[in-house]
DNA sequence: GTCTTATTGAGAATAACTCTCTTTTAATTA
DNA sequence: TAATTAAAAGAGAGTTATTCTCAATAAGAC
């Protein structure tokens, strides 16, 4: 099912099946292949949230058995961050981190800049911002986030060194 | 000058001076330094729009006869960015880039993640978001942005190869 | 001026990610 | 169903932004 919002944003609301993530990858000119399938499973039964590395992503496919190279998994999860199925994090890490992209759960971050715990929160009006400001440039929205710096209250009281 | 907004969030609204960076160091036991002065100095002066990787700073330091060593600049650009004196930002690139955090001048990125174009604009709301939750948790705020990644006009004309 | 220790500079090390190249296979067509 | 074609996968080398290490320097306190 696809809903179309007052803003004229195209929603996915249901999870994708193997039909219709093979017709989004078709209208490019891309193919349907086992490990793209397997791989946007992993994320569309992932706990909300819940976000992998490419690194975790790896290990998790492991684990359950499939055998799918890094290569493809970073080629992947760039390939479906950049069609707007999977949201790419630049969390407190040094490593990207990907969760499905659902406008229903749609969500941002609050990091502490010094431990790296990371509250997620939601906001109405983060996405109705994303939609005016890219539907007034032309631009074609894919995901919007508020990502918020800050020190959480345990790292207030301790006293910083420098490195 | 420091002015307190009504949320209680504290603003730097001025320049910082080489004494009001100093105190700012001493009240966590750091040190100020010819480097940390000349950097600051540096985002400080930078023209509304522009964003400094480390190795544009490397560079645009050397044409103006300071040599500060690559380490450093990591370093500090690090540190003001832990500090709220700047703001991290993670653009399309591969690399960070950073550019002084100013209330006064707070504004957001919209990224193309196809040709990274990046367009800047300015929504008031935001920072009251981040406000806002931020305290809500506990949080000191350093810094709020919002990232929109969409898909510009010309790209969107354009058949896409995958890599 | 002396002392302590944070900071700098130089270069090595790390690691996330990309690239290259060969092999495999998805999708189309006959 | 078999043949064809080009996209995608896998393996591993390569790249590069960033961090780390350590000796030398210098900021700040007294
Ligand atoms: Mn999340
Ligand atoms: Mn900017
Ligand atoms: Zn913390
Ligand atoms: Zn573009």
């Amino acid at each position: 099912m696809m809903v179309i919002n007052h803003n004229n944003w195209v929603m996915r609301m249901s999870f994708y099946t193997a039909d219709s993530l093979k017709a989004e990858l078709h209208e490019r000119g891309w193919r349907l292949t086992p490990q793209r399938q397997i791989i946007l499973d992993i994320f569309q039964n992932l706990d909300a949230g819940k976000h992998l590395s490419a690194e975790d992503l790896y290990d998790l496919l492991q684990t359950e058995g499939h055998d799918i190279s890094l290569s493809t998994i970073y080629r992947t999860v760039k390939l479906m961050a950049r069609m707007g199925i999977l949201r790419e994090l630049e969390l407190a890490e040094d490593h990207k981190h990907y969760e499905i992209n659902q406008p229903y759960h749609h969500h941002h971050h609050l990091i502490c800049v010094r431990c790296n715990q990371t509250i997620e929160f939601k906001n109405e009006s983060v996405l109705k911002i994303g939609d005016k400001t890219s539907k007034k440039e032309g631009y074609h929205l894919l995901d919007c986030q508020l990502t918020i710096h800050a020190v959480c209250p345990s790292c207030q009281r301790s006293i910083l060194p420098v490195y």
